[in-house]
DNA sequence: TATGAATGAGCTTTCATTCAT
DNA sequence: CATGAATGAAAGCTCATTCAT
């Protein structure tokens, strides 16, 4: 059940953003008593992130990995499947339409300035980031001359803009798509 | 008047965003009746998106420009200072701390999302940023190479990024500092 | 101006009854500014009852003649003419279609309750028409037995019931057809 | 506490109509939270519908009889009793005193217009009145001459007009004693 | 005769939340 | 684990009205 609450709670919010979702839409989505919310989360703010929590750092699942294990070109495919794995949970059929993904970011942006702790985890995870580049680097996958955190950033600013700039996404295929190519763009462009 | 509930209105919406900011807000902003505000403007609605146009195509007033007759580089000084000035304009004092201008870009999704209008000005813009590139390349200006509609796209990224990853600012001077370093960067790494 | 805001009034009051109607849907139907209301009516109640004497008493025009100098027959055709003249009168077209003519009487009650005028007017009308039959009785125009004011009350009870139930009017000779025919058939039973 | 609410809105219905009924006012009557009220009717007009249903529907409680087995003269005593048993209801102290009782019928005129659903009650309602009539023409209750449909319109237009030209009612007895009085001075001219 | 600016009070409705069961 | 009843506060919006021009 509280798994359910969580996921059409971060549903709602990609639908509906922060201000725009209430409780009652998510009794509704969820078809029980809006009591039942507050039996699992002492309030509203406390569900929101919790949900976003639970959703957001899927996203950096990779950081319990060593940095040192993973190529760049592997950790663009982790981001690109971690999105689409995303999607997926969050689709209404388990198969691949996701319900408004394409305000994943904006969701996000919010959350980085809203709470401190995901503030945190997108920092902890944009080291980790720095880190598998510069072992990439070393070990001569990527060209010298940019650092690492240029380059970290680039990957990072691109994988948002092509989120951020399509509109509306009705099949998270195609999306994925977009981020993959995009992300494989700039990587052949430093690629040793 | 209806100038100034328009300069509240979205110094609210960079604040609280489109579902945060009420009407209520609004008039205690302009120290007004709420009624007032519903003489000027038919809706709520209406109200948010004559506020958004008012200050997202200050953005892009280069567009009644020539493309032919700036570079890149003067393109950039003129993003820069855009959003500059926009900052000024909406700052309180009149001089240089802006009022959650960091959150102008998450604001930009929601309307390019919400508004058929604003997302085919940005369109537009788009296009005419892409020319500049393409001359500033036939110039010598810029190195060939990349496509000139990918190095657009690469400018406007690290645009946003700069902005959406700043969770706060108090003085309008560092941000545009931050963006303007940024974009320098990349720009000096495609420079002929 | 003046009678186009009478007319305007009674229309909406029709079609949307006392508290269903605002200064502003008047303001709309007049196409002028709501202050121009102010500067020929007091508030809102003087212009609705003027709108309502305007109108209602049309029906009692037939008061100003003298009861002795009219049949019964005669009467039922005035007061059909008279809703007639009114229907048309409102018709946009000033042809025959006529606005929620339909909602007259229930107008008229409220009427009655609201302003003593009103309500005084009604009685002396229903004195004056008493009389007519009166005379009509003792002309040999109708039977004698019933007394001359429950028949009064009769033709009454019967044009108000034909109006009311009629749901919706959409061509007021169509209403004002029905409205005949049922005084005609009650007149037969009691014609000498 | 929802019959409490649908009693409390249909008494102000009476009083104020339904424009002039606002939810504050429901609020103030039945003494608890505004918010109750959406708590068990979705909104404004759904309530509005629910309390006129509840007590219009009450007057033609008969219909469930079987047409054959009432007199003509029972039905007006049904009738009456009927409109008195609404008023008891509706009357604070349970005894007498009525609050509007003498808007019945305009507040029934606008249900039939509004609502599809009253109206088509009303229909079978008359339906079922034009049966009794033809079987106490038959059983020789009634002469024959006019149509069974016409004397029924006559009894329903009588009893309307004796409520709508009864512009105040403190007493109910009173009014019922006026509506009795009426009907059966009709019944006596039509009776074998 | 005509208008636009401005207002306080009220409207219907939704909000997050609590409590007894 | 789950619910229906109940609430105060606030949402967006419309109301009748006034005033300076």
């Amino acid at each position: 059940m509280k798994e359910k609450i969580l996921r059409e709670t971060f549903k709602l919010l990609l639908k509906k953003g922060f201000d725009g979702t209430s409780i009652t839409d998510i009794q509704n989505a969820i078809g029980m008593s809006r009591t039942l919310v507050y039996h699992y989360f002492k309030n509203k703010d406390a569900l929101l992130l919790a949900a976003c929590k639970t959703y957001f750092f899927l996203r950096y699942a990779s950081i319990s990995q060593d940095a040192c294990s993973i190529t760049c070109l592997q950790h663009i495919e982790h981001t690109v499947s971690a999105i689409g794995r995303i999607s997926m949970e969050l689709s209404d059929d388990g198969k691949s339409s996701p319900p408004s993904i394409e305000n994943y970011n904006i969701l996000f942006y919010q959350c980085i300035r809203r709470y401190p702790e995901v503030r945190k985890y997108m920092l902890d995870y944009f080291r980790f980031f720095t880190q598998v580049i510069e072992n990439a680097i070393e070990r001569g996958e990527i060209k010298r001359g940019l650092p690492a955190e240029t380059i970290g950033k680039y990957f990072l600013y691109i994988f948002d803009g092509a989120i951020n700039y399509t509109v509306q996404v009705s099949d998270c295929e195609h999306l994925c798509g977009i981020i993959r190519r995009e992300l494989l763009t700039f990587y052949s462009t430093i690629k040793a």
